[in-house]
RNA sequence: GGCGAGGUAGCUCAGCUGGUUAGAGCGCAUGAUUCAUAAUCAUGAGGUCGGCGGUUCAAGCCCGCCUCUCGCUACCA
């Protein structure tokens, strides 16, 4: 493993269309904070980089939403996100923003140069134009009738009311979101990164060299690998983002997942316009990203292959991603406002920070997605900071300020009991260092928590209290090697709970400490004068965790009546409309699934006139053997359509309930094959 | 359907290249203790390691099949 100078860590740049929430802390910020916070202690020489991402057709489409310009948006969030960060103590040396002079230049010159030296590929396709508003209309501009459900109100993209994924070209009647106007097909040329001609030395790179990243990691690259990778546009049509600086590219910019990781180039730059390239470009530099599982493919895929083509950078060494962090159960969903959001956290407990770092990093998604409870965040706060770290120090101080004025009392001769005591907190220091340099944050955190567990215990057994009455000399063995612990706390805790261990550092009277430091017994010299301590951690009460699951649940009361809400009737059509459609009753001679799809069922349908085969995506609401024999509804005239290389000759009809569910359409009572439905 | 990641004590999770009675924290029970925010300390109960089959002297760990959860992907007239 190659010796490395120094290491320059990213964090996702966090989308600027709202704030964020505990999930972009448990599974990015708080990690990437540790990480960086024991790299500075141990006095590494390390770059920790920011900001937030802010172009991209979504930002655009909530500014038109509210009538405001995209710029006042991303000012809006940035702003949020930001303060919600340094609030929590993640330690940017620059948190900045996409919309940097610097990041322009800097972006812009990235493509230029990619495009000099024949990177990208040119490809022209016909895309939805609006004539009226004269633009290009991205996917999410574009709405229409889903060809799935009939939701009216499907986006280019996708159907928002039964989650299908769709391509505009597949709405029905598409409309556009600017003018509401029909758009036209219209061709307009892209440029591509041609990932395909990257896959050989990103799959040796990757599967060959970088084994030891995290099993999820290295799984999902794979993965994109084995299925093989396809040029990928860097560019839209959009007039929101970095103009392509391309002779004849007007009306178009760099796509946002394109300019977004260059987002950490161009901070490093604007934070050092001088020396930044050391951090980017000497390969005695370490690159780590950390980043959430939904971001691994570009950053081990797509941004490596920037980088790549560039030419001059160095590649990550590491990609830390981590699960997802669920919130009582259910998916955080930013759109369904279900998630504790951190500024009203900070509003809601204010100087706690350190209790919510401290419940995410013991419950970090690590390897698999992980529930957040707020009962489970009482019973590590009350059970774990209260009863074991703070407890331990507050009968340390309490009891050297009874015995000693407060004053660090000098040691006597140390018994056996003593010597042990003291080699199983020096070990703290190698395993929590272990720990950290894999990336194991939640148990690195819970060694740390063991050097309470040792300090209580040795209490327990020593008893100094009963000692106070016979033994002065022993008693002040006793305390000073409690005293010597707790300073330890305040350095194995500094990565993790930042204000806590400031707090603690206050309570012993030592300003800093060095890693280094770290298992030391003589870290207080005797007669050094600690002050009376406060209580380092509060118990929470029931009634503030009840209040917390209530905010919740009237989320979900909201939204259970926002999903019950029925769609309003569309507009009106004249007979002649209705008469175009052909309905039919048809009774199902067989049914059977379609291989290799999970929602298709393919049937042979008695339609009175011999016969038709008809698909229909319906196999996760019905087992084939259950709709044999049954008579169902369907569109007789539908233009036939090959599904899995099966032609499909005509629709079923179903119902589709609140929660997604589909029950085929059927008469009431048995009526002859083939009768037409009016 | 394909691919990937998971399925280990009531809960949250560890278990290194297969090796004796499978671990931790919380919760629970019992006991000790009172310096401490009724905190702490000790002891104990609790597991057919998702299921079935196989390889092996030996499998939680390797192989095959199945099943459930999450994600990517195909499909949804």
């Amino acid at each position: 493993m190659t010796n490395f100078k120094r290491t320059t860590v990213t964090s996702a740049l966090p989308y600027a269309n709202g704030p964020v929430h505990i999930g972009h802390l448990a599974g990015v910020y708080i990690p990437a904070d540790i990480y960086v916070r024991y790299l500075r202690l141990k006095g590494e020489e390390v770059l920790f980089i920011g900001g937030s991402d802010e172009h991209g057709v979504p930002i655009t489409i909530k500014a038109k939403k509210e009538g405001v310009t995209p710029q006042d948006i991303v000012d809006r969030y940035h702003g949020i996100i930001k303060k919600s960060f340094e609030e929590f103590g993640i330690t940017f040396d620059i948190y900045s923003r996409t919309t940097s002079k610097t990041h322009h230049q800097v972006a812009s010159d990235f493509f230029k140069k990619l495009y000099d030296k024949g990177e990208f590929i040119e490809q022209s396709s016909e895309q939805y134009y609006d004539e009226e508003a004269k633009q290009f209309l991205a996917d999410r501009y574009i709405t229409g009738t889903c060809p799935h459900c009939k939701n009216e109100h499907a986006y280019g993209d996708q159907c928002e009311a039964c989650g299908t994924s769709l391509s505009p070209l597949d709405l029905i009647q598409p409309k556009s979101a600017i003018s509401g106007n029909t758009p036209v097909l219209k061709e307009t040329k892209h440029w591509y990164l041609p990932l395909d001609k990257h896959e050989a030395w990103l799959r040796k790179w990757i599967l060959e060299e970088h084994k030891e990243w995290k099993p999820n990691v290295y799984g999902q690259c794979k993965s994109w690998l084995d299925m093989g990778l396809q040029p990928r546009a860097v560019s839209r049509d959009l007039d929101w983002g970095i103009s392509v600086p391309v002779a004849g590219a007007e009306g178009k910019v760099l796509y946002v997942w394109f300019d977004a990781p260059i987002g950490y180039i161009s901070n490093t730059k604007e934070l050092l316009p001088d020396s930044w390239e050391k951090w980017w470009k000497d390969p005695e530099t370490r690159l780590l990203h950390f980043i959430g599982k939904d971001n691994i493919v570009f950053h081990c895929i797509v941004f490596p292959a920037m980088l790549k083509a560039e030419g001059s950078y160095i590649l990550p060494e590491n990609v830390p991603a981590n699960e997802f962090l669920n919130l009582e159960g259910d998916k955080i969903s930013t759109s369904r406002n279900w998630a504790v959001w951190l500024h009203e956290y900070l509003h809601d407990f204010p100087g706690k920070q350190d209790i919510l770092r401290y419940v995410l990093t013991a419950n970090a998604p690590e390897t698999k997605d992980n529930d957040f409870t707020w009962k489970d965040f009482q019973a590590r706060n009350n059970n774990e900071l209260v009863a074991v770290f703070g407890n331990f120090v507050n009968r340390t101080l309490v009891l050297t300020q009874k015995y000693f004025e407060g004053k660090v009392p000098a040691r006597g001769e140390l018994n056996d009991y003593d010597n042990q005591t003291l080699s199983e907190f020096a070990d703290v220091k190698r395993e929590v260092e272990k720990l950290l340099d894999i990336f194991r944050f939640r148990d690195a955190q819970k060694e740390a928590m063991n050097l309470a567990r040792i300090g209580n215990k040795y209490l327990a057994d020593t008893e100094p209290w009963k000692l106070a009455k016979t033994d002065m000399q022993r008693v002040a063995t006793i305390m000073n090697i409690s005293l010597q612990i707790t300073a330890n706390l305040a350095i194995a805790f500094e990565p993790f709970l930042p204000f806590s261990a400031a707090k603690l550092r206050g309570f012993i009277n030592r300003p800093n400490f060095n890693w280094s430091e770290l298992g030391s017994i003589d870290l207080l010299p005797a007669g050094h004068q600690t002050n009376t301590p406060e209580l380092l951690f509060e118990k929470i009460e029931d009634d503030v965790i009840e209040a917390q699951v209530q905010k919740l649940l009237a989320t979900k009361k909201a939204n259970d009546m926002e999903n019950q809400s029925t769609n309003p009737i569309r507009e009106n059509i004249v007979f002649d409309d209705f008469t175009k459609l052909d309905i039919r009753v048809g009774t199902v001679l067989t049914c059977e699934k379609v291989p290799k799809a999970d929602k298709l069922l393919v049937f042979k349908i008695d339609d009175g006139l011999g016969g038709r085969t008809i698909v229909s995506g319906i196999a996760q609401h019905y087992k084939p053997e259950d709709l044999i024999g049954k008579q169902v509804c369907f569109i007789a005239n539908l233009a036939p359509r090959m599904l899995k290389g099966i032609a499909s000759q005509g629709m079923i009809l179903s119902a589709e309930d609140a929660d997604g569910r589909l029950v085929v359409v059927s008469p009431s009572s048995q009526v002859k094959a083939g009768s037409e439905v009016k």
